[in-house]
DNA sequence: CCTTGAACCTGGGCGC
DNA sequence: TGCGCCCAGGTTCAAG
């Protein structure tokens, strides 16, 4: 479930297991995830010390000791899980559930601080995920980030700017939202439910939302604080369901989380006293789901 | 420029 | 038990 909010739960996941610590190899299982892996990736990282890990919108990034960082991209279905060895038993063997596919596990960090051994896996079923190597100090110079809008929970979001940005689109609130140069973060689940807390229809056009002066209109700004606090909240939720998922299985990208609308066609909406069904559409190819009663 | 649709992959769920 | 179909959290490219 990699969007914004899941991506940041990863990498507060697993930033205790990888900060400070020694790549001993980068074991690279096949040549690609959607893309060809760089060629020098497993030598460039084997030796590297793990110095930090960061994220940009939902690109995780694992920043080396010698100024670059590694980029990584969860696609639809990536996710990572950490394995430590068993505490007393034969050196080598680690211990894990086997609750992924194994044929699924693309690429292996091994790591290590002061003899204590850890793997952590990227598994990958669709292998719509993809990895990079970058100068960290040109890293908004790289393809990926360079025409990529302000995070969403950041102060470079306010109604101001979506004002600009919204004053000549007739495109639909729904897929403006998921353009990754407006806003960079959100995804399909998110802006669902932000639209529906701002009340706000996925199929309104988003210059109706700025005023002929080009300054926002109120009902910009309520969706622009309905995006903050989705975020938030989603970021929030991750943060606590962690440790039992850590618990459970080691794995990280996957998270129980309920929504307002989301996967929720035919549901009542559960907005108090509103006597909506939520809806289905598709909209550039993508599920839209929305109360046609509150939502206009 | 704008928009939609297909493509990339595998797996899960459902109807028959 | 199996087969075929539809669907899925993202991004990118081609075509209208």
């Amino acid at each position: 479930m990699p969007e914004l909010p899941e991506v940041e739960t990863v990498r507060l996941g697993l930033a205790p297991a990888m900060e400070g610590r020694l790549i001993d190899s980068l074991e690279l299982r096949r040549p690609d995830l959607r893309f060809p892996l760089p060629k020098g990736l497993a030598q460039e990282a084997a030796g590297r010390r793990i110095v930090a890990l960061g994220r940009r919108a939902k690109y995780l990034l694992i920043d080396l000791d010698n100024g670059r960082t590694i980029i990584s991209h969860l696609g639809m279905s990536g996710s990572f899980r950490i394995e430590t060895e068993k505490e007393g038993a034969t050196p080598g063997i680690f211990h894990h559930e086997r609750s992924k596919d194994e044929r699924h596990d693309h690429v292996v960090f091994h790591l290590s601080s002061a003899g204590e051994k850890l793997r952590v896996i990227y598994n990958d079923p669709r292998r719509f995920g993809f990895m990079d190597i970058a100068d960290r100090a040109s890293l908004d110079e790289v393809a990926f980030f360079k025409d990529m809008g302000p995070e969403p929970t950041g102060n470079a979001l306010s109604s101001a700017y979506l004002a600009t940005r919204f004053r000549d689109k007739t495109q639909p609130l729904k897929t403006a939202l998921l353009d990754q140069r407006l806003i960079a973060g959100l995804g399909n689940i998110y802006v669902c439910e932000a639209l529906w807390r701002s009340q706000l229809s996925p199929l309104r056009k988003a210059r109706t939302l700025v005023a002929k002066n080009g300054r926002a209109l109120p009902r910009l700004a309520e969706l622009e604080e309905a995006i903050r606090a989705v975020i938030s909240d989603a970021i929030a939720a991750g943060g606590s369901s962690l440790r039992d998922h850590i618990r459970t299985d080691g794995s990280l990208g996957y998270f129980q989380h309920s929504f307002s609308v989301y996967d929720r066609e035919e549901a009542p909406c559960p907005r108090q006293s509103c006597t909506g069904i939520v809806r289905r559409i598709v909209q550039a190819g993508r599920s839209t789901f929305y109360c046609p009663v509150c939502q206009k």
